[in-house]
RNA sequence: GGGGAAUUAGCUCAUCUGGUAGAGCGUUUGGUUCGCAAUCAAAAGGUAACGGGUUCGAGUCCCGUAUUCUCCA
């Protein structure tokens, strides 16, 4: 039986034999898209290519893909697990022709590699071909039939419609006709009741698709209208793990070697076994599927977060850690312990995975605690509803309520009903899906941005010329509108840019466009698919005008700066700290850099000092700027230049250097340190598990830090009459200033003691009640002191009236005793009516209340109405 | 991109509609104990995230900023 690691090497091999070239998986976290956030597919990674933004480096290439999909037909994140076919995160295996061969090579490699390299069994294979649509004016796919028929009886040759069989990347964009292969895994006496070809497409799990093969001929356009590609494209992909299964005689992924370790493994930590139990088994697939989705997008750089991408992975950990907690009774954190065996069945593969074992475990342990924090949380919360629904004497808690915990919580809606159920409790399902209903429209409406046509002036390609120079004549290629909710703005295309478009934590640079008439302001610079998109609030009244682009030279200067100081920081830490530094994001921007870095402790501050002196050192050497631009990737590793994990890189590479500093960047720097100045540190942070961040500035902005703090410093001192040692003046100022605090306190209680008894004796008996009352010029925290020293002094039958000013104004204060309340005495209504007096309000509790005013004059009026009560 | 929520002692969190800022854990000191663990007692510890506003009075109400959590896309 084939290993899975001989089938993934199998496959690259034998279109190796047919001329492609293997590239390596790219990163399953995507930058610069904003269409997408996971690689979804193996044709990601080219989708450049296709897009026509940059030529082809090889005719043919193939490969094996980590990809993530947390939504679709098979990929439903809630689905996976509850079946045995389900997965997030899966390997794609394609290969590639980009405007070489087409349908009649691809089809025919594909039959060669699965019936006499794989030896996959004819009789259960099928194919499916595009039936046509009259909407979009195409005929069914003929072409590619009347290949199949060579390979294939007419049976086993099946039409399908648009939806499973015309391939689109988008709304708009290269499209075309594909043609899948199906196999059926089923026994013969089930395949001999019912053909194989009535059970193409229908969703069952043994008769499954296993290879898409596309062919891009068509380009989609804003209008719906298809036009045909001057270069035809083959993309294909096949699902590594079925192909497993497949190959293997299993009738799920989760039996093949790929996820029968895991499972193992989940056993041995939680005390179960595969198989055994329908529950546990579900929760033990969503766990083994889990744990390399986790992992991997670590690995890659994506650590969990509470946004976008690292939102997707940490909901992603999250339901893992459910499915642990209510049917494994995994009380604690325990996923982080699977790494060990993730690693033996895949570390081969995917080496990263060893090389950052620690921190991938440290992180998800640290979720995992977060996490189990949040059900607390809602446990509490829902203890309370359950209380307060109880106590309205239901059995049903409010959907809204159920809604709250889960939107506002993070609390699961299945552990809510679970906990209600063993209270003999239900929650209103109808009116939490309202709440969810509602939701979803108010994030629909918010998100619908209009994207308009690109409308060309001019072919060509955009050349980036910002290393060398700030200011060019240019000329638009292509521009579009682009309208959000409150905005709208247009991006545009230049033949040649000096702008730097926002990349590798580098912000993009601002500047204008100047032509004989007219300045339009560029507010930023993005990239788009590999594309540099300059972003302007209005669009030239003659786009076709010939222009000057200029670049805001003061801001990218001190970006520079930024950033060279960053590499410098980078290589600082690294010999300071150790070579487990490795950089986990960065940002760099004309105020201020950040810098974050796998390291497990806090740094020092000795530390920190040393890293900053070391860095400022070689900014004095002023080192000169070695610059390598087209390096061969090889060959730049091999130089020693650190490189990104979960960074995808071309095959030539820029190497940036100065002395000792090496690195893969993509950037814009000074041309020697000296340029920089100095370099400060301002603060040092933890962002996550195993990840600390650092902020610093440097160059002019470093000057003003330093400025700024002088001037504290000075006017510190001269308030200090400039002693010589300020630290132990200010030290000595506090030791003061807190004696005397407590001197003061003790005064102020002497005075209250004293004044209360005082009062006590001057008490008027009337009518049973001793009325106490207190006038003249005190603080309020004294006054109520008084009275509450007044009401634990006297128990019983005591009214206490303070009619007093402080600063030019009056209040009244009041305590009552407890019988006295008891009897129906209320401080909070005396108060509140005696106050009108002084123009003012007031409340409090029955027994005791104040009250505050404007009009001084009116106080002795107050007073006596509150006399005149007893 | 949008919605909801949170930010109070070193930590975890109370403070019902605006009216005395509190508890538990931890810390320090002292007692019991040969010592540790344990336990009893006392004390210290607060710019209620930050900046405005409303009010006689704001932790509490309103607006803005920051950070964090959470859900939807």
């Amino acid at each position: 039986m084939l290993t899975a690691k001989e089938i993934r090497k199998s496959f690259t091999d034998f279109f190796a034999s047919k001329g492609h070239t293997i590239v390596p998986s790219a990163p399953m976290v995507v930058k610069n898209d904003p269409t997408l956030m996971f690689t979804n597919a193996g044709m990601n990674q080219f989708k450049d290519i296709f897009l026509g933004n940059v030529p082809r480096k090889y005719p043919r290439v193939a490969d094996s893909q980590k990809c993530l999909r947390v939504s679709g037909k098979h990929n439903d994140l809630e689905e996976v697990g509850l079946d045995t076919y389900h997965h997030t995160m899966f390997e794609m295996l394609g290969n590639w022709s980009f405007g070489d061969y087409f349908k009649k090579e691809a089809i025919s490699w594909a039959w060669e590699y699965l019936v006499d390299v794989l030896k996959l069994d004819p009789k259960r294979l099928y194919a499916t071909v595009f039936e046509g649509s009259e909407e979009d004016k195409l005929g069914r796919d003929d072409e590619a039939a009347e290949i199949w028929a060579q390979f294939l009886p007419k049976n086993h040759i099946i039409n399908g419609n648009k939806h499973d069989n015309f391939w689109e990347m988008g709304d708009t964009g290269p499209c075309g006709p594909c043609s899948e292969i199906h196999i059926d895994l089923r026994d013969d006496d089930e395949r001999a009741k019912i053909p194989g070809e009535a059970l193409v497409n229908k969703d069952n799990p043994q008769v499954i698709e296993i290879w898409n093969n596309v062919f891009m001929q068509f380009n989609r356009k804003a209008d719906g209208s298809l036009e045909s590609l001057p270069a035809k494209h083959v993309d294909t992909g096949m699902g590594f793990e079925r192909l497993c299964m497949a190959l293997q005689g299993k009738k799920s992924n989760y039996d093949t070697d790929v996820f029968q370790p895991i499972l193992k493994g989940i056993g041995e930590i939680c005390g179960c076994e595969y198989g055994k139990k329908r529950e546990t088994d579900i929760a033990m697939r969503v766990i083994a599927d889990h744990i390399r989705t986790i992992s991997f997008s670590i690995t890659d750089g994506q650590l969990p977060s509470n946004a976008k991408a690292g939102y997707v992975i940490r909901r992603i950990l999250r339901r893992a850690v459910r499915y642990g907690y209510t049917f494994l009774g995994q009380r604690s954190a325990f996923l982080y312990k699977l790494l060990p065996v993730l690693i033996e069945t895949m570390g081969d593969a995917y080496p990263e995975l060893i090389a950052q074992k620690s921190l991938v475990e440290k992180v998800i342990k640290e979720e995992e605690e977060a996490f189990l924090r949040t059900l607390e949380t809602g446990i509490r919360l829902l203890d309370k509803v359950m209380a307060e629904t109880k106590a309205n004497g239901k059995t049903e808690i409010s959907g809204k309520d159920g809604f709250t915990l889960y939107d506002t919580f993070g609390f699961p809606l299945d552990l809510t009903e679970l906990i209600l159920r063993e209270n003999g409790m239900t929650v209103n399902q109808e009116e939490f899906n309202q709440e969810m209903q509602k939701q979803k429209e108010r994030a629909r409406n918010a998100a619908s941005v209009e994207t308009g046509d690109w409308v060309q002036l001019q072919e060509g390609e955009s050349e980036f010329v910002g290393y060398d120079i700030l200011s060019c004549d240019v000329e638009i290629l292509r521009y579009r509108k682009i309208k959000q909710k409150n905005s709208e703005f247009y991006q545009i295309v230049l033949n040649r840019t000096p702008f730097y478009a926002e990349m590798g934590g580098q912000v993009g640079d601002t500047g204008i466009l100047k032509s004989d008439d007219e300045t339009i302001e560029v507010i930023d610079t993005k990239k788009e698919n590999n594309l540099s998109v300059h972003i302007v609030k209005k669009l030239p009244a003659n786009p076709s005008a010939s222009f000057v682009a200029e670049v805001n030279t003061a801001r990218r200067q001190q970006i520079a700066c930024n950033h060279t100081a960053t590499h410098l920081l980078d290589y600082a830490l690294r010999q300071v700290l150790g070579t487990h530094v490795e950089q986990k994001g960065s940002f760099v921007a004309p105020e201020a850099l950040r810098f974050d870095f796998s390291h497990f402790q806090k740094v020092s501050d000795e530390e920190l000092r040393k890293v900053e002196q070391l860095a400022n050192a070689m900014v004095r050497e002023n080192i000169a700027l070695e610059e390598h631009r087209n390096v061969p990737i090889e060959e730049a590793r091999a130089m020693g230049a650190i490189a990104l994990f979960g960074e995808k890189y071309g095959d030539a590479v820029r190497v940036i250097k100065y002395g000792p500093s090496m690195e893969l960047c993509g950037g814009t720097h000074v041309k020697s340190t000296g340029e920089i100045g100095f370099i400060r540190i301002l603060s040092e942070a933890s962002v996550s598990a195993g990840v600390r961040r650092i902020e610093a500035v440097s160059g002019a902005k470093a000057e003003e830090f330093v400025d700024m703090q002088q001037d504290m410093l000075r006017d510190l001192k001269s308030l200090f009459n400039n002693v010589p040692n300020l630290v132990q003046a200010i030290k000595k100022s506090l030791d003061e200033n807190s004696a005397m605090k407590k001197q003061v306190e003790q005064f102020v209680q002497e005075k209250v003691v004293i004044l209360r008894d005082k009062l006590i004796s001057n008490a008027i008996d009337r009518n049973g009640v001793k009325l106490i009352i207190l006038k003249g010029d005190f603080e309020a925290d004294i006054v109520k002191s008084v009275a509450f020293q007044i009401r634990n002094a006297v128990p019983s039958s005591l009214v206490f009236i303070g009619a007093t000013q402080n600063m030019g104004k009056p209040a009244i204060t009041m305590a009552l005793s407890d019988d006295l309340v008891a009897g129906g005495m209320n401080a909070t209504q005396l108060v509140r009516e005696a106050a009108k007096e002084i123009k003012g309000g007031g409340g409090g509790q029955p027994f005791f209340a104040q009250a505050g005013g404007k009009d001084v004059d009116g106080l002795e009026r107050a007073m006596n109405v509150l006399m005149n009560k007893f």
